[in-house]
DNA sequence: CGGATCGTTGAGTTGTATCAAGACGGGTGG
DNA sequence: CCACCCGTCTTGATACAACTCAACGATCCG
């Protein structure tokens, strides 16, 4: 039953089969893929607004995120990236980027040439569809963090991120017995949100307060997960994962 | 030197030439698409949050609002529909629709079943790359959005928000003389931008105080352009558009 | 051990929400 | 054709969520 072949173990399939359903030939052309695989520190950049990249960059191990600045200097998280995603697979049909990416861990990103991509999917139409379709549930994510900052107020919006992030986390294997690895700083926390480092604190010792999670350091602990899915407003329908009701269940159960 | 060639007057073709290229054999194609045309009144849903749609919707005339529902029943526009859009063409590669579509105008919509944009899709790369491209320039502006509602302050959001329309608009060949057909609701324009439709009343009217537009009725005009796109920090690159500085120097002309 | 980053707390300020009520305007029916 | 009605626009008064500024404590790392 467990989906366990020999194709799980590496992050690009991991995410893949969360969202969708490949072949074992699809699957051997994706490991395939030339990529030029280098190690990064923290908080650096990977690409900048205004760049015109040739290639993306696909999230080995570690965790990313994808930003953009005001032009008084205020920082918008438009999404945090995962191991396994491209978070900027869309320069493949977008010449000129119109966000930055940087790293918020040390990471291991390998480098997949345009020409090298645009080649897979014209012979793998299946992957063509499953890289089309994860650029879709990238932009059904920024809409639901749009209805998340326009709509909810800051404690229901920190709930529903926090949410969000246990179930992409849970959906690609990481984390036990309710405890998640969650590397983001309180002032990232309130850049994703639209809300002040000060007030993301306050906000996050609301939920601790209330019972719902514990976060020492960069452990992230749901004591609540029903508690904290109500507070947070949370449907996980957006994130159109596979197979939702089986990574749910798995969560309930260390959770309560 | 004008682009009016026998396909222009298309809504989609005008759409799709403002970001992108495509042969006359592919406009062919597209315009050969089967379609059942249907009119709709104002404030009509289109599709639900839940549906399962097996076509999208093409919108010829008109314009929509693509949303979603907080659970305490609080309304956050994502995007505004203009004629040549496609806006729930992510459908063909998300099976459960989690945003509604309505109508704020009477429209002129044609649907088309999946299987037609699929078998289209195969057959010619270009307008999959097309349809591609353009889901991702929806994305993109879902992303400008967030930083609007999260980081700006309404008087700026409310400016960058009439800028993107003006651009829009100006794109497909819609408005005269630096005036606009503008049908949103105050309502609507603060359900837009996270804001009370109070509260977007009294910036609407500090935007006309400072003399940078009017707006009566549905005609909304320009006074000065260089000052809304600065009061509103807006930079149209994150739209994509071919031909900006074309559209743009076009726009200054009536509008100083 | 010193310095930098991050987390935490307090006090005062401001942007925006809510509630309420009136004015305007366009459509419909008597 | 007028009267009415409903939705939208507008304005005022009050309340609150979130911001800024500032300072201090806790870590971590070199």
């Amino acid at each position: 039953m467990a989906p366990s072949h020999r194709f799980s173990s590496h992050p690009l399939l991991r995410k893949l089969d969360s969202i969708c359903t490949l072949s074992d030939e699809e699957k051997a052309a994706l490991l395939a893929m030339p990529m030029q695989v280098v190690d990064l520190r923290s908080h650096q950049d990977i690409v900048r607004e205004g760049d015109r990249p040739s290639r993306s960059c696909l999230l080995l191990e570690g965790f990313t995120c994808f930003f953009k600045m005001t032009g008084e200097g205020r920082r918008q998280i438009m999404a945090f990236g995962f191991p396994g995603d491209i978070p900027d697979l869309l320069s493949l049909h977008l010449d000129v980027l119109d966000n930055s990416l940087s790293t918020i861990t040390p990471c291991k990103v390998g480098f997949i040439g345009h020409e090298t991509l645009r080649d897979l999917c014209s012979r793998f139409p299946q992957i063509a569809s499953a890289f089309w379709r994860d650029t879709l549930i990238d932009a059904s994510i920024f809409r639901e963090w749009m209805l998340n900052i326009g709509q909810r107020e800051a404690y229901s919006r920190l709930a529903h991120l926090l949410c969000e992030f246990i179930v992409r986390s849970q959906a690609i294997g990481l984390g036990h017995d309710g405890t998640y690895y969650a590397p983001m700083t309180q002032g990232e926390l309130g850049d994703a949100m639209g809300i002040s480092t000060v007030h993301a604190n306050r906000v996050l010792q609301g939920l601790r307060g209330a019972g719902l999670i514990s976060w020492r350091g960069t452990q992230l602990t749901v004591l609540d997960w029903d508690g904290l899915k109500s507070a947070g407003d949370f449907d996980p329908t957006y994130l159109h994962l596979r197979e939702q009701t089986e990574s749910l269940s798995s969560l309930r159960g260390p959770g309560a």
